[in-house]
DNA sequence: GCATTTATGCCACTCAGTGGCACATGCCTG
DNA sequence: CAGGCATGTGCCACTGAGTGGCATAAATGC
């Protein structure tokens, strides 16, 4: 009798059934099933975690976006999901961690692409640029192009969220010279181009997500027709690779060009 | 005689002395009086705040280096140097914010000596790095360099410092970007190129942190003769410079090279 | 069905960070 | 030089993030 009163299912459930699979249509698609996306034969129990998290994420992205990051407090964000505090610290390292985690999971597609990547002989950069363009096209669905953009604005306004967002990039950074070392033996002690190679790539990419987002919030209709997310930030981002090789060279002059 | 008792010199004042004027001499001393450095003849009061934020700042790197970031309590940081938990936050925005200081100083720095650059119309690269070189040249100290090396080794050991760390690099980059754009009217919006150059130089400068700091880790000698700490990090940070074109043409190819 | 594993809830706790208020001290003016 | 003003500091109470331990529920495997 204790255990029927104590442990009843929650009456604002709701929330987890919305983020389920059966009415989130593409968030358990899987394309060629070698990559770990979002196993639907997956068992019972994964499965309910990966609910329980997801919803995590949604109610945060929306308490943070109406009231403000530090505006909610994590009592609050937790009894919107029925869910106890530990049970958020099992799924997310921080407060921070939650709202960052549409981000992250580009992250790991990208280091995902990178890992399957085929060297062809050419630049590094292209190489890096089409896996990283790879994992666009993959996880870059309308939805993750909606929690993202909330993250994004999260990120600019919250200076913790920013330095977390920040934290992500460069233990991406990381990770991608450690596969590039494993596959490829490149040196990434003695030759710093490696490692600059890759943050440029890290730089286009950051360039091309805010200037992704500023154009999102211009065009007012949530989901409206529109150009696809990805196309978007896939165009931005090619923009900004082309333009690193002019980044070099580029001139400056005193306000008044005299002479 | 109740202030006599109760706001007394307190007995291990001695950290606050060692700190002070008196027995570190390059501390105070200026360059030129053209940036705002250490004013040795400010008022009386703003010398004392300045002993006790140098006294947190260096009590905190020993203590972290010594115990771990995690096993030191702001309670206890704030015992050593004599003070009360408030003013330490009077004096630093969190835990991670006291031990980034030297680098934050740096960044200040850079900032400045990018204001009072000259641009002669060549590459905006060249004018920023040797704005940096400039702040390099000014800020690196001996006293710096030891303080800067305690706080990277923390800083790559403790996941929210180096967050913090990353923090800092870009807001310099986002203020170097406003400065560039005052000064000298550059588009920050349609045109990549400021933006990745700004990166490019930081990452550029990060690399030579890094291998600048495991270079004087190997060297164990502390203060023995020792090429000065400012031209060591300045030349590694002009090889990463030189080594930016070579970055976006560098190929890679299969380890077994066939064919 | 029963044992094992795994996820969760609950409780108590530590500690970072904040606001308010009183007081001390350097600074400045009459 | 006396007394007001501004500023820095200490103290106290408080919120809220994050952690560890333990009991329990539910999924899994037999």
């Amino acid at each position: 009798m204790a255990h029927a009163c104590k442990w009843r299912l929650p009456p604002r459930y709701t929330r987890l059934v919305t983020a389920s699979p059966s009415t989130s249509p593409a968030a358990d698609r899987r394309r060629d099933g070698s990559l770990k996306q979002a196993p639907a034969d997956a068992p019972l129990r994964e499965r309910k975690k990966r609910r329980t998290r997801q919803a995590l994420i949604d109610a945060a992205l929306e308490q943070f976006t109406q009231r403000g990051f530090g505006g909610v407090t994590l009592d609050e964000l937790c009894d919107e999901v029925e869910v106890s505090k530990r049970t958020f610290f099992r799924n997310f390292t921080s407060k921070e961690d939650v709202a960052m985690a549409p981000l992250q999971d580009f992250w790991t597609a990208f280091l995902e692409e990178l890992q399957i990547s085929r060297p062809d002989g050419g630049p590094l950069l292209e190489l890096a640029r089409d896996a990283l363009l790879s994992a666009v096209d993959r996880v870059a669905d309308e939805e993750w192009a909606h929690r993202t953009l909330l993250s994004l604005r999260l990120a600019e306004q919250t200076p913790s969220m920013h330095a977390h967002s920040l934290h992500f990039c460069d233990r991406t950074t990381q990770a991608a010279l450690e596969i590039l070392h494993r596959r490829f033996n490149l040196d990434n002690r003695g030759d710093p181009r490696p490692r600059l190679a890759a943050d440029m790539l890290v730089a286009a990419f950051r360039y091309a997500l805010t200037g992704w987002a500023v154009q999102a919030a211009r065009t007012s209709e949530p989901t409206s027709a529109r150009p696809p997310a990805k196309q978007e930030l896939a165009t931005r981002f090619r923009e900004a690779v082309v333009a690193l090789p002019a980044t070099l060279t580029m001139t400056v002059a005193p306000r008044r060009t005299n002479s």
